[in-house]
DNA sequence: GGGCTGAATTAGACGAAGTCCAGGGTTTGT
DNA sequence: ACAAACCCTGGACTTCGTCTAATTCAGCCC
């Protein structure tokens, strides 16, 4: 029972340890997410969190993602060019990717090593680096 | 004068070498990729192909680009949420890509070496890895 | 509790990227 | 030359995301 073992409760008091004032519709998003701590996709949460209660505005989707977004409290997966995807895991992790049936699968940081790289662009300082293994299926 | 390094002509045949029938049309897009060598994206390419002579139609580029990455005479990158763009440069590289001005640096792969890269998902095989360095300018 | 004020939300119009389609042109093989 | 196959076109259409002006809410002060 774990996985429904988040609150709205705790979800506000995630928010507000990040510095975001935890309106109705802000707990019903993060519960969205962070209940399923799947890969969504804006109208796929817009979907969710009318399909239980209430109304929440497809602007307030976007307005709220951004604000996540800028809190740090997910990250944004930019990979498929119909779609962007937002990942509630942000932890230090990369993704595969089929670019035949969509699937995206983490993969945990701990292990990899990347090296050989050169420096970077100068006046630039380093954001992040995402590593996107693309698959399909074997025929 | 002629300062085009790159001719109609050759690039007639490098679509020929892929098994593409040159039209006009797809050998002044191929050109305006391959003459620049630069990322350019759908939109871009519409208006460099139309100022310099005659209509080519938004349809035409959109088809001959994915005509271009099927026979894999391009890449496509999806790294900007708003656009995607093609890049000429098959040959393996990564990217540094600037978040704040949305600029993109080809990053050679010669020495880049990835380990600990956990097992693909079952019943998939790898297309390939894509390494993206985001940067921000430094303040 | 009642009221205040700035922040948050809303509907819906709008914008931009990309797709689709039916009609017409162009190439190619014979 | 003829037909078949392939290619191109304008423009309507879809979808994702943004914007705006008006309304509502959160939370603090009394």
């Amino acid at each position: 029972m774990n996985r429904q073992a988040l609150s709205r409760e705790k979800v506000a008091g995630l928010l507000r340890q990040h510095g975001i004032t935890p309106t109705h519709q802000r707990i019903e998003i993060a519960h969205a997410l962070f209940e399923r701590g799947e890969h969504l996709s804006a109208d796929r949460i817009l979907a969710l969190v009318n399909a239980r209660h209430a109304e929440t505005s497809k602007a307030t989707v976007y307005n709220t993602l951004k604000l996540f977004l800028k809190k740090k409290l997910i990250r944004e997966l930019i990979i498929d060019p119909a779609k962007v995807v937002y990942d509630p895991n942000t932890a230090a992790h990369h993704h595969f990717y089929d670019v035949v049936t969509g699937k995206l699968t983490d993969v945990p940081a701990d292990d990899i090593r990347v090296s050989g790289l050169p420096p970077l662009p100068k006046g630039t300082v380093a954001e992040g680096v995402d590593i996107i293994i693309r698959t399909r299926p074997q025929s």
